[in-house]
DNA sequence: CTTGACTTTGACGCAGCGTCAAACCGGCAT
DNA sequence: ATGCCGGTTTGACGCTGCGTCAAAGTCAAG
């Protein structure tokens, strides 16, 4: 018979260990002191304690193991435990995969530029939507602007606000013509099919932005300089962090467009459909 | 500016969490109404929000986070700070991939044997202890079993038992003759430097078991038989999981040796040293 | 004015122990 | 017998980053 120093020694764990152990019920000590209440182990139980040990290692819970101490569990029953445990093993293992490509890139983002580069990437889901809007092809910026800000401003007058969502743009060009292939709308808080005809012979049509599982965004000023900026930023992270885009950009104004040209004040959010690169 | 429901909702968090960032000081609200206590955001604190996913993302802690967003850390410091992380990525990569390993061999043991096995390997490290022993060839298993009853009650006799702790056995056989090489004797409670001689010619003399930093034992009855079925179990967790033999195997008498021959009642533990297979 | 949907603060929970604190106990030296 | 030092007991809090109630107050629509 050992106390429970001696014994947490022989079996390389700690006193509280056998404790707490012993508290749930996973491994009692051979015989307690009813006087003083100190807890005597029996070499016996080593094995038990053993069989604790290992079992936590495969990553089982505590709560888990008294069970199967007490063999009421069957083979097939623990083996579907364990592949259990496999899947999320192998998940987990993946996503640290990529977090440790996340912070290798942020790492030689350091030292190529000797500083502290933008931190917002973030990875999220976007539900589909109603969109409400307008297919064109531009030949030039200037002339995407102009659009953009028509749009923005005889849809700010024409659809309810209480309708209206937020400026939506999503950047169509497959095979990046010269021409800038464009969707230009707004988003919807409930679907409605009215089309709405704005300024000349332009037209919104009712439509739907479709969802997307992971989106890699980044929010910035909407100056066109920065906006230039944020392209490259968040290009580089998807590259440098193993994934690729797969379907349409999209730029989404969060605030209401004012001011002058330029959306100079302007809040935007670029959006790149991603996925694990092949 | 939004109600933190909303703005939870534009940005893809919890309304707990943006509590928990304003209670850490990592995002206040724009505004809060001093008559109600509610909490407004503005879209313009969604990069800030942003930039601390981000970096939760690479695995920084909160407490971390909070000083970056102050601009309180250099280029260099954060460096180091995301050095040290991928650090320990890589270990727990490692760690993890290891127990992937060991519950598939133990999912391929119960597809195997239908049922399930013994489930007592346990890695440990052992300490250097001073050992007093006798080197001796055997020629058969008998020859090896009389060998070790007579240390073990000669030795049981002749050393105080202050002094004398456990009775080990090291199989010293490296190119696997016919015959046992054997090293026995007893591990002492501290240093000493007398031999003892013991019945016949037989002198038991001062050394040194080596400390082992990995070491992978079971523990198990020590009967002949049994002591046979524990050494193929942890061979095959040893090649199972990756590891190699890497030097002498001890057997560890847990308790005295008492009663008949064939060490029926007594408690063994079998030691591999092991490392990572090349 | 009544709902029903939101929001506030406050508290507990989690998983597996580590780490005090205050009070006892055991064996060795005197 | 007596001190003393080291081990032991129960009990409580801490940790990480929130999730999840609960009770009470707010807001906007009908």
């Amino acid at each position: 018979m050992f106390r429970i120093g001696e014994f947490a020694q022989i079996a390389q764990v700690s006193g509280r260990q056998l404790r707490f152990y012993d508290q749930l019920g996973l491994l009692r000590p051979a015989r307690i002191d009813p006087q003083t209440g100190y807890r005597y182990y029996s070499i016996r139980q080593l094995p038990r304690l053993n069989s604790i040990l290992a079992l936590k290692e495969l990553g089982l819970s505590l709560e888990q193991i008294g069970p199967l101490l007490k063999n009421e569990i069957s083979p097939a029953e623990l083996r579907a435990m364990l592949t259990m445990k496999r899947a999320q093993l192998e998940q987990s293992l993946r996503e640290e995969e990529t977090r440790l490509r996340h912070i290798e890139s942020r790492i030689a983002q350091i030292d190529r530029r000797g500083g502290i580069g933008d931190y917002d990437v973030v990875v999220k889901s976007v539900a589909a939507t109603p969109f409400l809007s307008l297919r064109c092809s531009c030949e030039n910026m200037d002339e995407a602007v102009r659009m953009v800000r028509t749009v923005a401003e005889d849809g700010s007058r024409q659809i309810r606000p209480a309708l209206r969502d937020k400026l939506i743009v999503v950047a169509r060009n497959d095979h990046d013509d010269e021409k800038l292939d464009l969707e230009i709308g707004f988003s919807l808080m409930r679907a409605s099919n009215a089309n709405i005809r704005i300024s000349g012979d332009l037209m919104l049509r009712a439509g739907e932005l479709p969802a997307v599982d992971t989106m890699a965004t980044i929010v910035r000023p909407g100056t066109n300089a920065a906006s230039h900026s944020s392209f490259g930023a968040i290009g580089m992270w998807i590259e440098a962090n193993g994934f690729e885009v797969f379907g349409p950009c999209r730029e989404v104004f969060l605030e209401p467009i004012t001011g002058p040209p330029g959306f100079e004040g302007a809040l935007v959010e670029i959006q790149f459909p991603v996925r694990a690169a092949a």
